[in-house]
RNA sequence: CGGGGAGUAGUUCAGAUGGCUAGAACGCUGCAUUUGGGAUGCAGAGGUCGCAGGUUCAAGUCCUGUCUCCCCGACCA
């Protein structure tokens, strides 16, 4: 295999990495992630509310959804359920007709006249294939407490997606469900799994501006669900805040009643704009009773399971993330999604020199948490608001200027400080990688 | 689904009242020069003007239909 030597951003060795920043992008989206993301070369849109994540990223997806997993792992094992569904299944539940964003799909279509006419649902949620799969595995208490969750991208048709990553057709989300034998079980698990989410969400950088904010439960369940909302001035929801006791609560459940049933004065809140990145469901019997999803008992008896299910908006919280951290500059991720670590930029004439010599041990050495711009046909002035503008935790500049001060200049994205050290330097003071 | 705006080069856009053999900037290709905050010069390539009908000697421009995108609202397990 000839080296990787085409005049490009190199990331991991790829022979050509595809990563491009764009100059011009059309002023029609007025959302800022969507800005940003489709300058910087992250995402490309497809359709309305449709991307592809592109090669920086799904790199930052992967990381979201990976850390999503090292959370979740702890609480249910990782399966893959279908996108596509049977419609049978919905007629079930009876949302066949009472979901208004279901894509369906059919077998019998212009293309392929030999196929059947079966319909399919293109999966929104999951708790019609989770809920008969768990029939699968639990047919006695011994079974009890279960729970699995997956990472997949759903389907809504939403009637006017809107704001970039934060609302499309075709997104991605974590959903987990939860199986119990009592309500007492669940509840337990409940609270774990609020704790679970704050967890992610300090990995994330959000933790400080994201709060449990009290929702409807939906079609799901009288009961309130459990929203996860992040403060985002574009956020599409309005929730009351309660900063003193750590909890809010979403305008669609503020009134009279609600302020009873609380023991809440909703005016004495401050209302703010938020996103949703999260909500958490309890379900009782909504999904078991309609699936007969029944376990035995230690005394022999049939009794139903209590349910819980948790979503989690992956590719929203890029999207999220995206616009909350960015500043005039760019994107600035944080350090534990962004897509490499450093960012190194070369300042070399033709990459003959000693700054590319350099350069290039850095990038060996680092490996797979760093982006090297070893472009020569461009201006070094380019490459450093690209640079600025993907928003790498680190940006190492290795040129002569640099080389004459010391090794390597260092520099954080979200700060102004200029450091200069040697390899090792670096590596001691801040880690070969994350 | 209601209201508003927009579809012209790879991208961002300009092309009142029909006359276009369709432009600019950026990007792209080649050569030379250039390298610390979006280079310089020279030479090039690149378009069924969203799609389908219609009016006209003549349509990017006018009419009808249709599709798509963006924004506001309604909706949003």
């Amino acid at each position: 295999m000839k080296e990787a030597s085409t005049d490009n951003i190199q990331f991991r060795n790829e022979f050509s990495s595809g990563i491009k920043t764009y100059q011009d992008v059309s002023k029609e989206q007025e959302s800022l992630n969507a800005q940003l993301l489709i300058k910087a070369g992250f995402i490309n849109p497809e359709l309305s509310g449709v991307y592809t994540y592109t090669r920086l990223g799904c790199e930052v997806l992967k990381n979201i959804e990976n850390l999503t997993r090292e959370h979740m792992s702890k609480w249910g094992g990782e399966i893959l359920m279908s996108s596509l569904q049977p419609v049978e299944s919905w007629e079930i539940t009876d949302r066949l007709e009472n979901m208004s964003s279901l894509f369906e799909a059919r077998g019998a279509n212009d293309i392929s006249r030999k196929l059947n006419s079966s319909r399919y649902i293109l999966g929104p949620t999951h708790e019609e294939i989770a809920t008969p799969l768990a029939k699968r595995y639990i047919k006695s208490y011994r079974d009890l407490p279960f729970a699995f969750y997956q990472i997949q991208t759903k389907f809504r048709n939403e009637a006017r997606p809107k704001s970039g990553l934060l609302r499309g057709r075709e997104f991605r989300m974590k959903d987990l469900y939860s199986f119990h034998a009592s309500e007492e079980d669940f509840l337990e698990f409940y609270e774990i799994m609020k704790k679970e989410y704050m967890l992610l969400f300090e990995d994330l950088g959000l933790a400080d501006d994201t709060f449990i904010t009290l929702a409807d439960g939906g079609n799901f369940t009288e009961k309130f669900s459990h929203e996860f909302q992040t403060l985002l001035p574009q956020g599409e929801d309005i929730i009351y805040l309660d900063r003193k006791n750590n909890i809010a609560y979403n305008k669609e459940i503020v009134n009279e009643e609600n302020a009873n049933r609380l023991g809440v004065n909703f005016d004495e809140l401050e209302q703010v704009t938020a996103s949703e990145v999260g909500n958490i469901f309890p379900l009782d019997f909504k999904y078991s009773q309609p699936f007969d999803l029944t376990y035995t008992t230690k005394e022999g008896d049939t009794k139903p399971i209590y349910m819980g299910c948790y979503g989690l908006g992956t590719s929203r919280l890029m999207g999220v993330i995206a616009e909350k951290f960015a500043d005039e500059k760019g994107l600035v991720w944080p350090e534990r999604i962004a897509p490499a670590k450093y960012h190194i930029v070369t300042v070399s004439k033709d990459n003959k020199d000693i700054a590319h010599e350099k350069s290039k041990e850095l990038f060996e050495v680092i490996g797979k948490d760093s982006l090297w711009d070893r472009r020569t046909k461009v201006t070094v002035g380019e490459k450093l608001n690209d640079a600025d503008l993907i928003g790498c935790p680190f940006r190492l500049v290795v040129s002569p200027k640099s080389i004459e001060n010391g090794g390597i200049e260092v520099k954080r994205r979200a700060s102004d400080v200029v450091e200069y050290m040697d390899m090792e330097e670096l590596f001691n003071k801040y880690g070969k990688t994350r």
